[in-house]
DNA sequence: TGGTTACAACTTTTT
DNA sequence: GTTGTAACCA
C-alpha cells in the first residue's frame, strides 16, 4: 500500500498536484493505482465521478501519454459529457483525442472502421428501438406468427436480451428458447439478423455484439487496439451486461490496466440485461485485481445514510459497504400516511410550498416515483398550485413523430437502401399508397433481394401497380433523385428545409387542424436549426442514432419529477418518495416474480431513492389508491418496515375510519368529517393558494384563445373564446361547450 | 384506400 | 383514462 501511495515523481512529495487536493485516502488510492485491474466500489455520493476524472488527469500528468491512449466508457451520454467537461476543467488541457463515450458510441466507432469484416458496409445504419420493432413485426408477419400471442415488442425484447447476454442465434440452447414464439424464437432471431444484414444495419445490441465478434475473430485487429489503449476506465460497471463484459475483457487483455467503478447496491437495470454478477465477479474475472472501497459519503446526513444502509442490508447478494459521513446532525426521515393519491400529491405540493417559503430553491427539490403512471397526479397538482416543474425522461425530442418523419426523409436521401426509413415516409404525407401497394413492393424487393427503393424504381415501369399510386411513386422517386443531387452540391441545412417543403411534409402540418400541429411545426424548425451544429447530414444522422439527447430548456427554478431509475446519479436537498405501498413499490411484477432477485432490485431502487437526498427525505404512502380505474387498498410497503424506527418520524394524515366510503376522486367536500387537524390545514393551504397564488410561476402556460386544454369531464379541447374567465371551448370528443377557466388546465 | 369504431393493455428505459 | 391496433365500413 505504501508503495502505491508513493508518487512516481519524487518532487510531487512536496508539491502535490492541485487536482489531488482534498481527496480521502481511499479516493487517492483509487486515483493512484494505475497498473493492473482495479475495482472501485463507490457507494452513493462518495465522489465516484471525481475519482474517475482525477484518475484520468493523473494518468495524463504522470505517464505523459496522449489522451488518445485512454478509453473511458460510460452508459449514458450525460455521464460521458459530464466527465469530459470535468476533465477539461481539471487539467485545462485539450483532451479532444480522448476516447470517451458510451459503450455503443465507442463500439460504433470501432465497427465503422472494420465493418466489412462483419458483413456490413462502413455507412451502416443504426436502428433504434422503433425500427427494431417494425423489423421484428415484418419477420413475424412473414412467418405468420399470431401477433396477439406474440406481440412484436415482446419478441424484440427477447432478441435484445439474447444480445445482452452475448448470444447469437446459433448459440441459443433449448433452455434459452423455452416456448418463446412457440419455440421458434431461434428462427425468428436468425431471420431478423438476416434482414439487418440486407438492410446494411445494426441495432444497439449488434453494435456491441458485432464488435465482440470482430475483435475475437480478428486477432490482428484486436492487437492494434491493445496497442492503442494503455488505460481503460469504466463507469457504472454494475450496469454492464454480458456482451459489454466480453467487449471489455477483449480490449483489456492487452495492458490489463482496467479500472471499473460501480456500486452493486445501485444495480437497477437487470430487466434490460444488466448483470450484477459482473461486478460481484470482478476479482475472479480479472486476476490480481485490486479493490478499493469508497464509503465516505459527502452528500447526505447520517440519519438518511443510516436509514438507507439499514434497509439495503436486507439484501443478500451484495459485496457489502457501510456509508458514513461527518454530518451527524440531520432531520429524521419522514414517513407520511395519507388517505389517497390526491391527498398525497396535495401533501407533497404543500410541503414544497413550505420549503420554498423557507428559502429552498425548487431546483433542489425532487419527486421520485416508481412508475410513470404515478406522475400524472403530481403534474395535475403542481400545475394547480402553480409550482413550476420539469419532467425528466419524458418524450424525447428525437422520438417525436414529426422529427422521426423528417429524419426518415434524410435517411432515405443519405442511404437509398434504408428500407425502414422509406417505408415510414412513403405515404407521409398521404400519397395514396396503401397496404396493397406496399405489399407488392415488399414482395418484389424480397424476391429479388434488392432494397425497397430499387423495387419501386422497377415496379413503376410495369403494370403491377395501379395508375394513381404509380404516378405518385414515380414523382417521389424523381424528388429523391433531385434531392440527392442537391445533397452533393448544396448545404445540408438548406437541403432539409427544401425537402420538408417540397415533399409536402410541412404543408401536411400546416393544413392539419389538430391543435398540436403548430407545436410540431415549431419542432421541425428547431430540428433545422439544430442541423447547423453539424458539418454534414451523415454526421447529424450518426448523432441522432447514438445520442438521443434530451430536450432541455432550462428556464428558471423547477421541481424535478422523475422515476427512480432516471434519478440515479443525481442529488437533491429535498427528496419526496411517494407511493411506498405493496404492488406499487415494490412493484407488482417484482412481487409476482416470486424470487428474491426482483425484490432485491426493488430494494436497491429504494436505496437509490433515499441516497439522492442531501438533507430531507419524505416518504409517503396512501391508504387507498386508484390504479387504472380500480381502487386498491394500500398495504404499507415492506420496505417501510425495514427502516430503523429511531431515525424515522411517522405522520398520519388520514380520515379516522379510512378504508370505506370513497366513491369519487377524493375531491368531494361532503366527506370531510373526521379528518385530522393536519389534513385540514393541508386542505386550507391548498385552497388559499388556488385563489391567491403563493407562488409565481414563469413556466406555467397561460390559458388563452387557442390554448389546448384539458377538462375533467369533457377531455381535451381548444379554447375558442375567453369572456373574463368563461371560456368557449371546442372539445375534441364532447363538441363545443362553455366552461369556467377554473376547471381546465393546459394540456 | 382511408376513416371510424371497438377493444385490449398498460413497469422501469438508455443506446 | 389513454393509447395503439385490428376489424369494419364508406
Amino acid at each position: 500500500m505504501e508503495e502505491i501511495l508513493e508518487p512516481s515523481d519524487p518532487r510531487e512529495l512536496t508539491t502535490e498536484p492541485r487536482y489531488m487536493r482534498g481527496l480521502t485516502d481511499a479516493q487517492r488510492e483509487a486515483v493512484e493505482t494505475l497498473d493492473g485491474p482495479l475495482l472501485v466500489l463507490a457507494g452513493a455520493g462518495t465522489g465516484k465521478t471525481r475519482v474517475l476524472t482525477t484518475r484520468i488527469a493523473h494518468i495524463l500528468a504522470t505517464r505523459h501519454i496522449w489522451p488518445s491512449r485512454i478509453l473511458a466508457v460510460t452508459f449514458t451520454n450525460r455521464a460521458a459529457s459530464e466527465m469530459q467537461e470535468r476533465i477539461v476543467a481539471m487539467t485545462g488541457e485539450d483532451v479532444a483525442g480522448l476516447w470517451i463515450g458510451t459503450f455503443h458510441a465507442m463500439s460504433a466507432r470501432i465497427l465503422r472502421r472494420h465493418a466489412e469484416l462483419v458483413g456490413l458496409r462502413p455507412d451502416f445504419t443504426i436502428l433504434d428501438q422503433d425500427d427494431q420493432t417494425r423489423l421484428v413485426k415484418q419477420v413475424l408477419d412473414a412467418e405468420q406468427v399470431d401477433p396477439k400471442r406474440w406481440p412484436p415488442r415482446v419478441v424484440r425484447a427477447a432478441i435484445e436480451r439474447f444480445k445482452d447476454r452475448g448470444l447469437s442465434p446459433e448459440q441459443l440452447k433449448p433452455s434459452d428458447i423455452g416456448d418463446l414464439v412457440d419455440g421458434r424464437i431461434g428462427d425468428i432471431y436468425c431471420m431478423y439478423q438476416e434482414r439487418l444484414g440486407t438492410l446494411n444495419s445494426a441495432d444497439f445490441g449488434d453494435l456491441i455484439l458485432q464488435c465482440v465478434r470482430l475483435l475475437s475473430e480478428n486477432p490482428d485487429i484486436l492487437a492494434t487496439y491493445h496497442d492503442r489503449f494503455d488505460y481503460i476506465l469504466v463507469d457504472e460497471y454494475q450496469d454492464s451486461n454480458v456482451a459489454q463484459y466480453l467487449w471489455l475483457r477483449l480490449l483489456a487483455q492487452g495492458r490489463r490496466n482496467i479500472c471499473c467503478v460501480g456500486d452493486d447496491d445501485q444495480a437497477i437495470y437487470s430487466w434490460r440485461g444488466a448483470e450484477v454478477g459482473n461486478i460481484l465477479r470482478f476479482e475472479k474475472d480479472f486476476e490480481g485485481a485490486h479493490v478499493v472501497r469508497l464509503e465516505r459519503n459527502y452528500r447526505s446526513t447520517q440519519p438518511i445514510l443510516t436509514v438507507a444502509s439499514t434497509m439495503i442490508a436486507h439484501n443478500r447478494d451484495r459485496l457489502g459497504k457501510v456509508l458514513w459521513t461527518d454530518v451527524q446532525d440531520g432531520a429524521p426521515v419522514q414517513v407520511c400516511v395519507v388517505e389517497n393519491g390526491d391527498d398525497e400529491a396535495r401533501f407533497v405540493c404543500s410541503e414544497i410550498a413550505n420549503l420554498q417559503r423557507r428559502g429552498a430553491s425548487l431546483d433542489e427539490i425532487a419527486i421520485l416515483v416508481r412508475a410513470g403512471f404515478q406522475m400524472l397526479l403530481f403534474e395535475e397538482h403542481l400545475l394547480q398550485e402553480q409550482i413550476p416543474y420539469r419532467v425528466y425522461g419524458g418524450p424525447r425530442f428525437f422520438e417525436r413523430q414529426e422529427i422521426r418523419d423528417a429524419i426518415a426523409y434524410m435517411r432515405v436521401i443519405a442511404r437509398p437502401g434504408d428500407d425502414l426509413a422509406l417505408e415510414r415516409i412513403i405515404n407521409v404525407p398521404r400519397r395514396g399508397i396503401g397496404d396493397a401497394t406496399l405489399q407488392k413492393l415488399r414482395a418484389f424487393a424480397r424476391a429479388r433481394s434488392v432494397p425497397l427503393c430499387d423495387a419501386v424504381l422497377d415496379l413503376v415501369e410495369t403494370e403491377e401497380i395501379s395508375a394513381r399510386p404509380r404516378q405518385q411513386l414515380r414523382n417521389l422517386m424523381a424528388d429523391f433523385a433531385r434531392w440527392r443531387a442537391d445533397a452533393e452540391t448544396g448545404g445540408h441545412v438548406e437541403l432539409v428545409q427544401m425537402v420538408l417543403d417540397e415533399s409536402g411534409y410541412t404543408d401536411m402540418w400546416l393544413k392539419a387542424s389538430t391543435p398540436d400541429a403548430p407545436g410540431r411545426l415549431e419542432n421541425l424548425k428547431e430540428l433545422v436549426s439544430t442541423l447547423n451544429d453539424f458539418g454534414s447530414l451523415a454526421e447529424f444522422l450518426e448523432h441522432v442514432s447514438l445520442v438521443m439527447d434530451r430536450e432541455r430548456r432550462d428556464t428558471g427554478e423547477m421541481v424535478s419529477l422523475m422515476t427512480l431509475h432516471a434519478a440515479k446519479g443525481l442529488e437533491f436537498a429535498h427528496v419526496f418518495l411517494p407511493g411506498w405501498e405493496e404492488e406499487i413499490f415494490p412493484n407488482k411484477r417484482a412481487l409476482a416474480d416470486g424470487g428474491n432477485r426482483a425484490l432485491e432490485e426493488e430494494r436497491r431502487l429504494a436505496y437509490v431513492g433515499l441516497t439522492r437526498a442531501k438533507q430531507h427525505v419524505r416518504i409517503s404512502r396512501a391508504v387507498s389508491r386508484r390504479v387504472f380505474n380500480q381502487w386498491l387498498a394500500g398495504v404499507e410497503s415492506r420496505f417501510l418496515r425495514e427502516l430503523p424506527a429511531e431515525h424515522v418520524e411517522t405522520i398520519v394524515r388520514t380520515r379516522r375510519h379510512g378504508g370505506t366510503g370513497w366513491g369519487g376522486g377524493g375531491f368531494d367536500s361532503n366527506s370531510n368529517g373526521g379528518r385530522g387537524p393536519g389534513y385540514r390545514r393541508l386542505r386550507a393551504g391548498a385552497r388559499r393558494s388556488r385563489e391567491t397564488p403563493l407562488l409565481r410561476s414563469g413556466s406555467r402556460e397561460p390559458i388563452e384563445v387557442g390554448t389546448r386544454i384539458f377538462h375533467e369531464k369533457f377531455g381535451y379541447g381548444t379554447v375558442t373564446a375567453d369572456d373574463d374567465g368563461r371560456l368557449d371551448v371546442s372539445f375534441e370528443k364532447a363538441g363545443d361547450k362553455k366552461v369556467m377557466k377554473e376547471f381546465v388546465r393546459p394540456a
